[in-house]
DNA sequence: GACTTCCATGCAACCGGTTGCATGTCAAGT
DNA sequence: ACTTGACATGCAACCGGTTGCATGGAAGTC
C-alpha cells in the first residue's frame, strides 16, 4: 500500500530555517536579494522537508500560472498530431504547459473548453476554430489569443497557406499535360477547403485547364473512394483532392475499379500526412503543421510578455512534394 | 483594437447584491443553503457585472483544481490519439480537464513533466511510461496515479493484452488452411513486440503450424515493405505483422512484386490503426486504446472520490478484426 | 408569553504563496 | 562621532475564493 504525503508549506521550511515566510518566497524566486548563507541554509531546510512550491497558491497571488492552452477540432486527425508536438517543444522552452482541448468539431464544445480553460491559463491558441468570428473576437477580448487557420482581423493568427502549394500542384500537372482535372473537394463549412478550391480555380483559368469540382463531403478515407465514379465521369485526368485521406480513398477506389495509378490517372493529395505510406507513394502539398503549432505558441508568450496585442499576420507557404502518383497525360 | 476586461470578483458582486462575499460564493457552490430569492438576486448581479469564479482561488481553497494530467511517449503514434480523445471525453464527463504531457519517448522529460504537473493536477495518468519501476513508485506516492500498459504491483493499471487478439489470428489462418506463417516482427526491445511474438509462437506450435519470423528492425512502413522478398523466400502463405504500420508496407511491397494479397498471400496486421484506409482493407488485431484511456480515466477520478488506492488490474482482451486481406490457403 | 428550534446570513480565519514597505545593522564618508 | 546609504530580513496586506461557527429573527411548542 502506497501512502501519500501531504503538501510541506512554505512556513514549515520557515520554521527549519528559522526564517520568515517572506525569505522563504525570495530564496526561491529572488535569491538575489538574499545573502548567500540565508539562501543555502534555507534550500537545505526545504530539500530536507521535501518543499515543492504551491504551483496554485503562486498563481494566485502573482495571477501567471505558466500555462497555455491549445484547443484542436480533432485530435485524431494526423494534422495536429505533429502540430501539438511542437507546441509543447516550444511551450516547454520558456517553462510553459499545454492545457490541450479537443472540440470534436464542435462548436459548443471549443466554446466550453474555452471557457474551462480561461480561468486557468495565461493564453489561448486555437487551431482551426469552428467558432463563429463573433465568439472568437468575444473570447478575445477576455485573454490573449492567437488562431492557426482563421484570419480574423486584429487577432493574431499564423496561417497556412496552402494555396501557394495547390498552384504548384496545377502548375505541375500542366506541364504533365493535363488540360482536365477534378477537384475532390472537402467539407464546404472549411476554411482552407474554400482557400484550395479557390486556388486551385485560379492556377487552372490563368493555365487554360478546365477543373470540375467532385464533393467528397467529409473528407475521409470513403467519401473519396465513394467519388471515384463522379471523378472518372467528368473525364478528366488528374485530380487535387481536398486532403490526404480523401487521396487515399481514391486511390483505393481506382484500385478497385483497375485504374492505374498514375498510369490511368494522376491524383495528388494535400496536407502531406500519410508522407509515402501509400502505395503508390502519394504526390502531396506539404503542411508545415509543425511550424504551425511552433510560432503560434511563441507568438502568444511573446504578447503575454509584452502584454501588448500586435496585429500579426503570419503566413506559411507551402509547397508541393512530388512522388509517384502523377505522371503525363496519355 | 481588442480591450481586455480585468476579472470581476466575488467581493464586487456581494457588494452589488447587497451581501456577504461568502454568501456569493454559496450562491455558485450551495445554492440550497439560501433563499431562492437571495440567490437570484445574487445571480442577476453576477450576471449583469459578468462575474466567472476564478478557478486557481477555488482550486488553492479547496484543494481541488478539477484537473487530471495524462501523460504519452509520442502524440504522433497513432495508437495515441484515440487513447487521448477517449480519457478527454471521460473527464469531461465529470467536468475534469485534461492536462497532456508528450516525452518524446524520454524519461528525463516524463519524470519533469510529472513534476510540473503534480502543483496543478489531482490526479495522473501515464501510458506507457519510459520511466523505472522505482521512479514510477515514487510519483505514485505524491499523487493518485494510474497506468497504462505498465504493470507495476500495488498501483493501478489497465493493461492491453495484444496476445489473446495474436492468438486469434494464428487460429484463424489455421482454420483457412495455412501451415506455414511468417511474424514480420518489431524492434527487439519492444514489450509488444516480445508479447506479440510469443503469442503467435505458443498459438502456432499448439495448432502445428510452422512460425518463421522476418526482422522488420523499425517498425515502419519502409522496413515492411523491405522484408517482402525474405517473406516470400520462407515460402510461407500468410503472414502476421508487428503493427499495421509494417503490415501496409508490407502490402505495398506485395503490390510492387504484383503479389496479390489476399489471393496469394494472406496479410494480418496488429493495433488497428489504420482502421479500413488501406486497400485492400486490412485484417487487424484490434487495440483498445480507446477503452484503455476511458478506463484509466474513470479508475482514476474514483480514487479521487474515494480518496483510496485500490490495487487495480484491469486487462483489456484484443480481438482480431477480420477484413478483406485473408483468405483460404490456396 | 417564554423557550426552543431552525434557517438564512454574516464574520473571520484559512488555503499558500508574493511583495511593498518598515526596520535594523553595519560599513563607508566627512 | 554622526550621518548616510546599502543591504538583508521581517511584517503584514493581498490574491479570490471557501467554510466552520456565531448571530439574529421567525416560526413552532407548551
Amino acid at each position: 500500500m502506497i501512502k501519500r504525503t501531504k503538501g510541506v508549506t512554505i512556513s514549515q521550511v520557515a520554521d527549519a530555517a528559522g526564517v520568515a515566510r517572506s525569505s522563504v518566497s525570495r530564496a526561491f524566486t529572488r535569491p538575489d536579494m538574499l545573502s548567500p548563507e540565508t539562501v543555502t541554509r534555507i534550500m537545505k531546510a526545504a530539500e530536507a522537508l521535501g518543499y515543492v512550491p504551491n504551483h496554485t497558491a503562486r498563481a494566485l497571488s502573482t495571477g501567471r500560472h505558466g500555462n497555455v492552452g491549445l484547443i484542436v477540432p480533432d485530435i485524431a486527425n494526423p494534422f495536429f498530431p505533429p502540430l501539438i508536438q511542437a507546441a509543447q517543444l516550444e511551450a516547454d522552452r520558456s517553462d510553459f504547459c499545454i492545457f490541450l482541448g479537443n472540440t470534436e468539431e464542435n462548436p459548443k464544445q471549443e466554446d466550453k473548453l474555452v471557457g474551462r480553460f480561461a480561468g486557468q491559463v495565461e493564453g489561448l491558441v486555437l487551431a482551426s476554430s469552428r467558432l463563429s468570428d463573433e465568439r472568437i473576437r468575444a473570447h478575445a477580448g477576455q485573454l490573449p489569443l492567437v488562431l492557426i487557420n482563421r484570419d480574423i482581423d486584429g487577432i493574431p493568427r499564423v496561417l497556412i497557406d496552402s494555396g501557394s502549394g495547390v498552384r504548384e500542384a496545377v502548375e505541375h500537372l500542366a506541364k504533365l499535360g493535363h488540360r482536365r482535372i477534378v477537384y475532390v473537394s472537402g467539407p464546404s463549412n472549411s476554411w482552407s477547403n474554400k482557400q484550395r478550391r479557390t486556388a486551385i480555380k485560379a492556377a487552372a483559368s490563368r493555365l487554360d485547364i478546365v477543373v470540375e469540382t467532385v464533393p467528397a463531403v467529409l473528407a475521409s478515407y470513403n467519401s473519396g473512394r465513394n467519388a471515384v465514379s463522379a471523378i472518372l465521369a467528368t473525364g478528366a485526368t488528374a485530380a487535387v483532392a481536398f486532403d490526404d485521406l480523401t487521396a487515399q480513398g481514391v486511390l483505393a477506389g481506382f484500385s478497385e475499379k483497375r485504374v492505374s495509378v498514375p498510369g490511368d490517372f494522376s491524383l495528388i493529395g494535400c496536407d502531406d500526412v500519410l508522407g509515402a505510406v501509400t502505395y503508390p507513394a502519394l504526390t502531396s502539398v506539404s503542411n508545415r503543421s509543425t511550424e504551425a503549432g511552433r510560432v503560434a505558441v511563441s507568438l502568444l508568450l511573446d504578447m503575454l510578455q509584452s502584454r501588448a496585442i500586435r496585429d500579426v499576420r503570419y503566413v506559411l507557404e507551402t509547397h508541393l512534394v512530388v512522388r509517384n502518383t502523377t505522371t503525363a497525360a496519355r
